[in-house]
DNA sequence: GTCTATATGTAGATAGAC
DNA sequence: GTCTATCTACATATAGAC
C-alpha cells in the first residue's frame, strides 16, 4: 500500500509548490507503463526521467509492485470520478438518453483528460501482481455495477434495445469506450466533437435511420 | 526471420502426425504472452509447456522476438484470412449490409477462432521488438485499407452515416470487434448468436429505432 | 532434435553515507 | 530525501555432447 499523501499547508497555493517527487513518479511510471508496458518498464528508466537515482524510488513506494497499484487507482479514479460528477450534473428530471450520453461523455472525458493513467490502467491491469489486482476487483466491480444499472433503466424506459443482455452490451460499451485512448488526436477536432461522435456511433450505430435524433456536425 | 515450415509427405494424413515440436511452442507461447505479457513470460516457461528446455527452442527459433513476429503473423492471419473468405463467398449481387455483415462476422470468427493468436497480437503487439513490429506495419495497414474502402462504399450506397469520417469510424469499429475476445464465453450461446448481437450493436446502435431491420432473437 | 552447462547482462531490492 | 554501491535472482542466448 502506498504511503498516504501528507497534509499540505492550506494556506500555501498547491500551484506554488514544484511537483512533489511521489506525483513525478507516478506520472512517469503511468507513461512508461503504457508506452512499454509494466514488466518491460525498469525501476532504473522510471527514477532517470523523475530526475532521481533508482534506490530513491524507494524512499517514497514500497517497491515496483506498489508504484502500479497507484498507477491503476489514478486511472480508474479518473474515470468513475468524472462519469460520477457528469450524472450528478444532470436535472433531476434529465431524461434517459441524456443521462446515458452524459455517462459516454464523463467516461470518455476521464479517459482521455488523464490519458497516461487511464491508458496504462487498462494495458497492464492483467499484468500487475496478483495482490495488486485483486485490491482493484471491487472498484472495477463496482463501476461494472453503475453501467449496469444505467443500461437497465434505459431498457425500462423503452430507450435501449431489449433483445440482447443488458451484462452484455455493457461489455461491449465499456470496450467500445476504451479504445479512443489509443487513437485519439486533439489537434484532430476537440473533446466535445469527439464525444458527440461516439455517443452517437454507439447510440445509434454506424448506419444511417431515418429521423434520427443528435447528428453530428 | 523463422525457418519456412518444411514439406510434408503429401501421402501422409496430417492429422496422423503428432503437433509438430514448433507448431507447439507457437501455440504456448501465443497462449502465455496473453496471458502474462510479453516481458513477462521466460522462454523457460514456453519450453516448459512445449515439453522441452529452454535450449531446445533455439533449434526452430532464433530467438524469443522471432517466436513473438510468428505469433503475430498467425494471429493476423486468422483475422484477414476469415474476414477476405467469407467476402468471397458472398454472391456478386449481395447488398452493402449484407457485406459489412459478413466483413463484421469474418472478423470476430478469426479472433474468436484462432482466440491465443489473436488475443496475443492484439495485447503484445506495441511491447515486441521495433523490427517486429515494422515488419507488420504493411500487414495491418493493408487490413485497415480493405475496412476503410469497405466502409466508404456503404456510406456512397446511402447504408452509414456519413457525419463521421470514415477512418474514424473504421477505428472505432475495428477497436469495438477486438474485445469480445477479452470477454466471449462460449458456453452462454454460440458463435453465430455472438456474431448477430454484435453485428446489431455495432450498425443499428444500443437504442431501439422504429422499424428496425434484423432484430437479434 | 534435444540435452546440459554456462556466459553475460540486467532486473528489483537493500544498506548505509550524507 | 537522495545518493552510491552492491546483493541476489533470473533473463536471453550460446556451446558442444549425445
Amino acid at each position: 500500500m502506498p504511503r498516504s499523501t501528507p497534509v499540505r499547508d492550506a494556506a500555501v497555493p498547491a500551484a506554488a509548490q514544484p511537483p512533489a517527487t511521489r506525483e513525478q513518479i507516478l506520472a512517469v511510471a503511468a507513461r512508461l507503463f503504457s508506452e512499454r508496458g509494466y514488466a518491460n518498464t525498469t525501476l532504473r528508466q522510471i527514477a532517470q526521467q523523475s530526475g532521481i537515482q533508482a534506490g530513491s524510488i524507494y524512499y517514497h513506494f514500497d517497491g515496483k509492485d506498489t508504484i502500479a497499484a497507484c498507477v491503476l487507482d489514478e486511472g480508474i479514479a479518473a474515470v468513475t470520478d468524472a462519469v460520477h460528477r457528469r450524472l450528478a450534473a444532470l436535472p433531476a428530471d434529465a431524461d434517459m438518453r441524456t443521462r446515458l450520453g452524459a455517462a459516454v461523455e464523463g467516461h470518455l472525458w476521464g479517459m482521455l483528460h488523464r490519458g497516461e493513467f487511464t491508458a496504462a490502467h487498462i494495458r497492464i491491469y492483467r499484468y500487475v501482481s496478483d495482490a495488486a489486482r485483486a485490491r482493484h476487483r471491487s472498484i472495477r466491480s463496482a463501476y461494472t455495477r453503475l453501467w449496469d444499472e444505467l443500461l437497465q433503466q434505459a431498457v425500462d424506459a423503452g430507450l435501449l434495445r431489449s433483445d440482447i443482455p443488458v451484462p452484455m452490451v455493457r461489455q461491449f460499451l465499456v470496450g467500445a469506450l476504451n479504445w479512443p485512448v489509443d487513437w485519439y488526436d486533439p489537434r484532430r477536432g476537440g473533446f466535445e466533437q469527439l464525444a458527440a461522435q461516439i455517443t452517437a456511433l454507439v447510440l445509434d450505430g454506424l448506419t444511417t435511420r431515418p429521423g434520427r435524433r443528435g447528428l453530428v456536425s
